[in-house]
DNA sequence: TTAAAATTTAATCAAATGATTAAAATATTT
DNA sequence: AAATATTTTAATCATTTGATTAAATTTTAA
């Protein structure tokens, strides 16, 4: 949806040139990785002539940084935004963050494997960027709530991060996995997008009970 | 350990120099991707002269394609191996297929990005060369297992694709995650590592739970 | 309306990359 | 030992890529 609006926003030139580069600049970025994607492809992309990312960005590089910083917010945001709610549970928590994630993922699938390739790749500062979202989570009210729970015995003593682990993978890994789910289970995306959103109904009670 | 082998091996010239450019290749590969691999880096890796690439493997593609095969292979026969073993319960199964990625991932933590990047990247001989792997995986006697575990009202009756889906997501992400996780949880590779290694004990129990 | 500033364009450049080439070196066969 | 085959080497090539350039065009300010 907001991916239709997208387009036809680039097609009605409502956006400034310097916008219409950086949404094509993500999704190519997005979709390729950031080595194998050409500016000539986010030029392309973004109908607007090539020396333009130059003018604009000053370089791949910096475009990229951009894209990734953004991309890395989308993807952290999606946790952090709901860690400091005081007024829900953590089950509630969880079942926020699941659903916020499912919502990001229909849309943006190939986002966790875009961020984790380059992760991967190592780039500095963006790393150190991220580490701002490392405080907001530090002194999060989930941490808080997590540690009192603990305390009062209703979970086990765990790692605060198994917790986090359990819930990002059984949430955010079957999408990274599509392209093998597909293979394995002789079927299509359609399919396998359909088996997601029902599966999501689960994941809340399989964190919690991974905590027990 | 493995690694290191391979290090020496590479120095000894124990090796034919095809082999080199394999191992080489392998290594860069999954460091670095497709892409943003040059067949300079893989040259150097390997201790060779850069024009031996072509002599040996005819193209970057071709080289990458063996390379892609082999790599997949190591992926998935670790769920395979474990899937036609008639003499196993499901748990056991799931036992040692989790302990099999477990020895695979420490040993090579970057190949599970590399294999889903590369997917992403749509290569279809390799898709359809895993087709194969479809095969096994529906004839095996894991299958049959679980279908006979659902009949007898073991397990709920759900697609066996979530679990697969729940044993992949709990085993391999946090492999996966671990630049985030270094962040989130203000740590190391070494600490992340030791909580993954301790984390396994409970993964099977996870994901029969999940089952249930 | 003119001048100045900003944006856009298309051509060009410098460097990098996968690949090729021909000669040298090494290994194998006769 | 000589001839042949194979492997290796270093230089070179053809193409691609991110970036630059100067002119044209458009927008904005005076």
């Amino acid at each position: 949806m907001a991916k239709k609006e997208a387009n036809i926003a680039l097609e009605d030139s409502v956006l400034s040139t310097e916008q219409k580069i950086k949404l094509a600049a993500k999704e190519v970025f997005h979709t390729k990785g950031y080595a194998a994607t050409r500016t000539r492809d986010i030029a392309s992309a973004a109908g607007i002539n090539l020396a333009l990312l130059n003018y604009y960005f000053r370089s791949k590089e910096r475009l990229f940084e951009e894209v990734m910083l953004e991309s890395m917010g989308d993807f952290m945001q999606t946790m952090m935004q709901v860690f400091n709610q005081e007024n829900t549970s953590i089950e509630e928590k969880i079942s926020g963050i699941v659903d916020a994630y499912h919502v990001l993922l229909n849309e943006r699938p190939d986002l966790p494997v875009f961020i984790l390739s380059e992760l991967r790749n190592g780039n500095d500062s963006v790393v150190l960027k991220a580490t701002g979202l490392k405080k907001i989570y530090e002194q999060s009210y989930f941490v808080k709530q997590y540690q009192q729970a603990v305390k009062n015995g209703e979970y086990q003593d765990r790692p605060i991060l198994w917790l986090i682990m359990n819930m990002m993978s059984l949430t955010i890994f079957p999408f990274m996995g599509m392209p093998l789910l597909k293979i394995i289970g002789n079927t299509d995306d359609r399919s396998i997008q359909l088996m997601l959103a029902e599966r999501k109904e689960h994941i809340v009670k399989w964190v919690i009970q991974s905590l027990k």
